[in-house]
RNA sequence: GCCUCGAUGGUGAAAUUGGUAGACACAGCGGACUUAAAAUCCGCCGCUUUCCCGUGAGGGGGCGUACCGGUUCGACCCCGGUUCGAGGCACCA
């Protein structure tokens, strides 16, 4: 063998044996326990960057390991290939997306390829081709036939210079990115998915402590950020009567503005009311007043974010429209709230400022009337000063409210929901924070809408054998209005299915989540041309471990769940749940640098074209450049954003090419498992690569050594047969306790231990002293078969050719399917431990016993001992606490 | 603003989940080898120049897991509060 570590060579030969043995490609096998490891797909931005190659090692080392141990394991990859980005590419250079998305796939395959990553490729999947998208385009018919999806407003982000929709992303502090412009909401049509009336069963499976909860295999943060999410909540929906007509000289809505509240004890204690600036009494107060149409105009400024929405500053406007308290029969005015969302419930909320921190401070600013109607024992009400026991659900108790005196806040809400059922005025209802799933984009480089726009007919869904819907190739966005509708030959020229009249093509895309809602399921039967799904998915699914990153934790995994739900419903799958177990990766983090652009956008910086300008404490207050970027010379003045998440869009991603190239993959790989446990956020920092590149050589030069000695794999298997010397034993003893920790760590994923394991094990064979006796080589031969077998799921290239070359694999058979080592327990056996000794919980020294001895054993030995005697002064024991294996505290 | 998570040496981290804090590494320092450098090997490496013993190598004591407080024989771990950072907030993916 090759005296010197040569990682391109090692790597360069393990990928021509692995592809000419077609080593990944898996089949569904009876009778063999399969494992589905899936990583989510990632987005073909250009090249890989740090978080994929921790993502995809995480996954490839799970996949290996498994084989190992006997499991059918499949690990897929594909690509989540419509989106915006590829958009922004073709704005910018002027490249359709077409293009550019397949130019970067096959760039970043080859980059997993270059990674040694155990991917089966047959199951390739790219949502942006049509035999994919097709399926899409039929599932979203067969919901709006059950009546999942359909037509509604929606309130979009407007520029009005480009005439186009903005994302939310595109949108700089309210201003449009490009233009400059500021960025007004507009209301406008869109298809809606029903995950709302799944929401019962999304929370009910995914919910801590309940008993219906099946993905229990979920980290505790994601499932209580779900339940959240969702946001069940008791409450009781009501109206406010009232006699103000419109125009037309009908009651609004019916004379009942409906309103919904989880504080029905509170309800005497309305002041006021707030609706939304598109609510019909705003619209209708806002034709006489001309204060007050200015006033909803204004609303419609700013973002549409509920961060933003949370954070501006809470503005009204008094309509001069009075309804009437259902219970009092006071008049109660309706103000306009820019706080109040018409998407949210009924687009009104009752006021009472005394037991809500949000109207207390909306009612002192408008000098609203403030009313105590709840009260905590022994603690005094200021209607000026804001104290959180006001809003106390638990401590408070009615007061000032007439019949509901004295009644706790449960009892006081089902009086009130009587009180109120009794007039036919409301009921209880339980309500979700979770809404209906907007799927309409106005954006060409997504999955047509299947709609044709009839004058007659309305929309018309697209007959299923005339799918899929193919999207134009040769569109090239130029940022205004809506790139389809602008393309003639996909808007126009279509007749209805109807009537055969001409129509026009519904111009909308899907948003992506739609695309990342069940790619895992195709990938179990991905060239099926007469089913969206078949047997494969029987065989797969439920996934076994999904692996993707904490962003994903809501929106991704919740849209995933209800679409399986839904194909479930339609007889498609047999799961209820897509994913059993889930590991959400932490993120790569990196700093991010800016500079405004003269429109106000923002220009991002590559870390690597920058330096930090500290100030006298070493704090970092702001960054230059190091390198002309564009027009910009260097030691240009740019902005420091902190650290933040490695993107395409923050322009601070690390590609790992550079590593490959310089250190190999395995090295790659390895630091990025050594360097933090999985779940971990990473910041990035590659100063330790180094470290882990020493490792592989001192691992390849230990293997040179052995390889003097002939028939390592036979003799790794003799070691059982063998006298062993004292050494021999120590260096089993160290080898197996550490495999054994090994073990366990793989089984819990926490990668970064594994590596140290086998660093551990490593420095224990390299100051093994052997004799050259058959039982110290043995010994020899079994530990570094061992080391090897356990870095092999995380470095494959170097451990296979070591393997190999040493021939462990002509006794073992290749180290794809090699048996996983198990730890020898004769080898772990010892003969006497040492046990820590406290006094009052403080170390004091230790103390050795026989192995076998028990509490009352150690105890006395405890009490016997040189450093308790020593250290007690004669100070008499109170108490003696024995941890078996660890330690022995006496109180004294 | 709301929801969730996190904070341990100069640095990345470990501590099998309430029982020896800092494993394994990186950086640094000292030494060996070398004409020299690189590589490699050996040793040291939380703080306590302001505690004690020792001429010294070293040994001991005290402190120490963001901050303040609590529970416990014993707390990085559990509880209450605070600060800072990260992720998400529905059109980035």
């Amino acid at each position: 063998m090759q005296e010197k570590y040569a990682h391109k060579d090692v790597e360069r030969a393990a990928h021509a044996h692995w592809n000419a043995n077609d080593a990944y490609r898996v089949t569904e096998v009876a009778g063999k326990k399969k494992f589905y490891a899936c990583s989510m797909l990632p987005y073909p931005s250009g090249k890989l960057h740090m978080g994929h190659v921790r993502n995809y090692t995480i996954n490839d080392m799970l996949t290996r390991y498994l084989r190992m141990n006997g499991h059918n394991v499949l690990m897929p990859m594909g690509w989540d290939a419509f989106g915006l980005p590829a958009e922004n590419a073709a704005l910018k250079n002027g490249v359709p997306p077409a293009k550019w998305t397949y130019e970067n796939i096959a760039y970043m395959k080859q980059q997993m390829q270059a990674m040694g990553l155990a991917i089966d490729w047959s199951r390739e999947v790219a949502t942006c081709d049509p035999t994919y998208y097709k399926w899409n385009q039929w599932l979203f018919l067969k919901m709006l036939e059950k009546g999942i999806a359909y037509r509604k407003t929606q309130i979009v982000n407007w520029d009005p210079v480009d005439q186009t929709v903005l994302a939310n992303e595109q949108v700089i502090d309210g201003k449009g990115w490009r233009t400059g412009a500021t960025v007004e909401k507009r209301e406008i049509p869109g298809y809606y998915l029903n995950i709302t009336s799944y929401a019962d069963e999304l929370l009910d499976h995914v919910q801590l402590g309940n008993p219906k909860a099946t993905l229990n295999g979920w980290p505790d943060k994601v499932r209580l950020m779900q339940e959240n999410w969702i946001g069940k909540s008791e409450g009781v929906r009501f109206a406010f009567p009232h006699d103000i007509k419109g125009a037309d000289g009908a009651l609004i809505g019916d004379g009942k503005m409906y309103v919904f509240t989880t504080r029905a004890d509170t309800i005497m204690g309305v002041t006021f009311c707030a609706v939304a600036a598109e609510h019909l009494l705003a619209q209708y107060a806002a034709l006489t007043k001309p204060a007050l149409a200015a006033f909803i105009e204004e609303c419609k400024t700013g973002g549409t974010t509920e961060a933003e929405l949370a954070t501006q500053e809470k503005k009204g406007m008094a309509t001069g429209l009075f309804v009437t308290h259902p219970l009092t029969g006071a008049q109660v005015e309706v103000w306009v709230g820019n706080y109040v969302l018409m998407s949210y419930g009924d687009g009104a909320v009752m006021g009472v400022p005394a037991h809500d921190e949000r109207d207390f401070a909306f009612a002192l600013k408008y000098q609203l009337p403030i009313k105590q109607v709840i009260a905590v024992d022994g603690e005094t009400f200021s209607d000026e000063v804001w104290a959180d026991s006001y809003a106390d659900k638990q401590r408070g108790v009615c007061v000032n409210s007439g019949e509901l005196d004295g009644l706790s806040q449960k009892a006081a809400v089902d009086k009130v929901a009587e009180l109120l059922a009794a007039q036919g005025l409301g009921e209880k209802k339980t309500t979700f924070r979770l809404r209906d799933w907007g799927i309409s984009r106005q954006r060409y480089w997504g999955t047509p809408i299947p709609i044709i726009h009839c004058a007659e007919h309305g929309a018309v869904p697209v007959p299923e054998q005339d799918l899929p819907v193919v999207l134009p190739q040769d569109c090239i966005p130029d940022g205004s209005g809506n790139p389809l509708h602008k393309h003639q030959g996909f808007h126009a020229g279509v007749v209805c299915p109807v009537c055969g009249k001409p129509a026009r093509r519904e111009t909308d895309t899907m948003d992506t989540f739609v695309d990342s809602s069940w790619y895992f399921m195709r990938y179990c039967d991905p060239t099926n041309s007469e089913k969206m799904v078949a047997e494969g998915a029987d065989y797969w699914m439920p996934m076994d471990q999904y692996i993707g990153g904490i962003e994903h934790a809501i929106l991704h995994l919740l849209y995933a769940r209800f679409w399986t739900k839904v194909m479930r419903d339609l007889g498609l799958v047999k799961v209820d749940e897509p994913f059993s177990k889930l590991l959400t990766q932490g993120m790569v983090l990196n700093h991010i640098y800016s500079r405004r652009t003269e429109k106000g956008g923002k220009d991002y910086f590559w870390p690597q074209d920058v330096e930090h300008v500290l100030d006298e404490a070493g704090k970092v207050i702001g960054a230059r450049l190091t390198k002309a970027v564009g027009d910009l010379p260097v030691g240009t003045a740019i902005d420091y954003e902190g650290v933040g998440t490695m993107s395409k869009s923050k322009n601070n991603g690390v590609d790992p090419q550079d590593l490959i190239e310089k250190y190999g993959a395995d090295t790659a790989r390895l630091y990025t498992m050594f360097t933090a446990p999985p779940e971990a956020t990473l910041e990035w920092n590659d100063a330790a690569v180094e470290g882990s590149y020493r490792f592989l050589r001192r691992v390849w030069g230990f293997g040179n050594k052995l390889c003097a000695t002939a028939g390592l794999g036979a003799l790794a298997a003799s070691v059982g047969r063998q006298t062993l010397s004292k050494a021999a034993k120590a260096l089993r003893l160290e080898v197996h306790t550490v495999l054994k920790q090994v073990d366990y760590d793989y089984q819990r994923m926490q990668y970064n231990t594994v590596v140290s394991g086998a660093m551990k094990m490593l420095n224990a064979l390299d100051d093994f002293k052997g004799d050259g006796s058959a039982g110290d080589n043995a010994a020899l031969a079994e530990g570094f078969g061992i080391l090897l077998r356990c870095i092999y799921p995380a470095t494959p290239h170097i451990a296979h050719s070591l393997w190999v070359e040493l021939g462990y694999a002509a006794a073992a058979g290749e180290l794809l399917d090699a048996p996983w080592p198990q730890a020898d327990e004769a080898a772990l056996q010892r003969d006497e431990i040492e046990l820590m000794l406290q006094i009052n919980g403080k170390l004091r020294g230790s103390v050795t016993v026989p192995a076998s001895a028990d509490k009352a054993a150690i105890e006395a030995a405890a009490l016997a001992s040189e450093a308790f005697v020593k250290q007690a002064n004669g100070a008499a024991p109170k108490k003696v606490v024995v941890v078996p294996g660890r330690l022995v505290n006496v109180v004294v």
